[in-house]
DNA sequence: TTGTTTTGTGGGAACGTTCCCAGCTCTTTG
DNA sequence: CAAAGAGCTGGGAACGTTCCCACAAAACAA
């Protein structure tokens, strides 16, 4: 029932641990015929090198662990299927944590995941600023850590791997704009994760270069569920501010914000067209579906994984920022005739 | 930057490894000065004990595995963090891995969870029967494997934590009733699960006892996905078989079956209601919200965590199958002026 | 032939712990 | 007052690998 060990094989066939280990890694310096006995051995007993004693061995753990905002939205699963794409075929474990959209939270993951003896992070982040200090500390202490998505400020000299928010959120209202929108909302999520600002500032630049710019359109919210999707619209309503059509900073706010809007019976997109920044299975999964920005995830966890790497093998390295380019989706939900004829 | 270890300590302080190992393990025969220095100067240094060392001693990796067959739905996220919740406290890593309904990757992903030396594997499966034997080796091997809401036939002698499919979808399906549905379809998902068949009989149990049993209403599905449920009902309106509701295998299935509705005009729930089974978010992120039955995810997570736990640390414990309370969410899908006055 | 290289093998330290055992000193006991 | 016990510490094997080193035998060179 016990697993075989190099000893086992050692006992064997009566040859030291040393010789059984170069055939077994086909070193130089053994002979053909005995390496084919001790293959044959390995295969015969079942043998499977113990990687826990490999690991000890090496100083290494063969695992890395992944923190991320939150799980309702399939967006970190996606991440983390690149990512293992990449990382378990070179025998890497992925440790898969939740924070939340809590910082406490988060600082909690980090320090398991350093208990964890972790050899590295890559980390989505909850707020931007608010654990900047740890983040630095566990580099300090020989954990490299990149992030994606949400990054933190450029203060932290680290390897990260972003879309380009500014411009696909340009295009995105540009692309309202052709469809007749001219009161365009804009629900921009928390000011504290980097990528709402950047979002924020492309729509701002784009609705000011056609003069429809308005201050009270620009909403921040505190979170990025459905229901502060639905609070922010629900305002917006109260107070009586006119809209045509949302923006909104993830799929979540938009869906939120969506169907409290077929609830109070007013139609999407023939009243309110609704588009989104984000990549996920969720934005079809509603009617009308959502038109989109989608982010290339996989490959962003590809990414992310192959930096992380580069700061394993040779933590010296310099940090690197890879761009990636997302493509807009135009669904259901703001296919309407267009404005211009 | 190298960690510090207790030869560290041990030189640092000229004491043995062995007083200060029982220094810092709290053991008896330690003086209480000597424990103090010791415990001081460990706090000093920053000293960590090495994990991989000590998975090595005792012969454990400290890490189990979770195999699940999608993670586009927060289903799987929301058992992760039950089992998390039990685990994580007690130094356990969980490693997921996502099977996309295939069982030849739940193959791959049991055989690498293999290599990856994890102490037991918490499974949610693809197919009830494909990979049966390959369980059976598993176990065999040494590694306890535990299974929760899709579980294998009995044949298996294993632990597994199951809500009561059953009772649940019977109560679901008078709730359709007492709403004044008649034609009730059940899309059934793939007979291959064996809750598929638990809460398609519970279905037909209600549907002939109030003598409204239609066959032509039970629709098997291949899969689970949005995709399927859209084809299911667009079959069913294709061939033009009336229905005035639908009892879905799981919200995945609902929400596509109930988008396509929309999409043809179709009003839900006046024209259409539709419920699901499930316990996840997105029952609450479509319009009309899903009535469904919430299963206790948290709950499952945990109670399968503590059951492998249980075979971890004794093998030869007794398998024990925990069935769960589920209860029913009446919402917007659902909701029209009850049939009987 | 003798010296040098190549080819193959075994011994054993090292990775960072725990824990058994031996041994020392000091106190207690009959 | 010797014997027994309690309290405390150190030595070192063990967990399962890899890899450096030493060494023997064979092959090659001069």
């Amino acid at each position: 029932m016990k697993p075989t060990t190099l000893k086992d094989l050692s006992r064997h066939l009566s040859l030291s641990t040393s010789t059984i280990s170069r055939a077994l890694l086909n070193h130089k310096n053994i002979h053909p015929e005995t390496r084919k006995r001790v293959l044959e051995a390995a295969e015969m007993l079942g043998y499977q090198p113990n990687t826990t004693a490999l690991n000890l061995r090496y100083g290494k753990s063969k695992s890395i662990g992944l923190v991320v905002p939150e799980m309702v939205t399939p967006f970190s699963a996606n991440v983390l299927k690149g990512i293992q794409a990449f990382l378990n075929n070179i025998g890497y474990k992925v440790i898969i944590l939740v924070s939340d959209e809590s910082p406490d939270t988060e600082r909690d993951n980090l320090t398991l995941l350093e208990r964890f003896n972790v050899d590295g992070i890559i980390l989505n982040l909850c707020h931007e600023t608010y654990n900047q200090a740890l983040y630095a500390q566990i580099m300090e202490r020989g954990t490299p850590i990149v992030f994606f998505d949400r990054i933190p400020g450029n203060a932290l000299d680290v390897s990260k791997v972003i879309v380009n928010d500014h411009i696909q959120a340009s295009l995105m209202a540009e692309h309202l704009i052709s469809t007749g929108c001219k009161r365009i909302v804009h629900l921009m999520g928390p000011p504290t994760v980097r990528n709402a600002t950047e979002r924020a500032a492309g729509y701002q630049r784009i609705l000011v270069k056609h003069g429809i710019f308005d201050p009270e359109l620009m909403v921040k919210t505190h979170g990025t569920t459905f229901g502060h999707g639905k609070e922010a619209v629900k305002e917006l309503l109260k107070k009586g501010i006119a809209f045509d059509s949302i923006f909104a900073f993830t799929d979540t706010l938009a869906i939120g914000a969506m169907n409290y809007l077929l609830e109070q019976g007013i139609r999407v997109p023939e009243e309110v067209a609704i588009c989104s920044f984000s990549g996920t299975e969720l934005s079809t999964s509603v009617f009308p579906q959502l038109s989109s920005v989608e982010q290339p995830l996989k490959e962003m966890g590809e990414a992310a994984a192959r930096l992380l790497m580069d700061k394993i093998q040779d933590s010296s390295s310099d940090s690197r920022t890879l761009v990636l380019d997302a493509k807009l989706i135009y669904r259901g939900s703001t296919a309407r005739g267009s404005g211009k004829h």
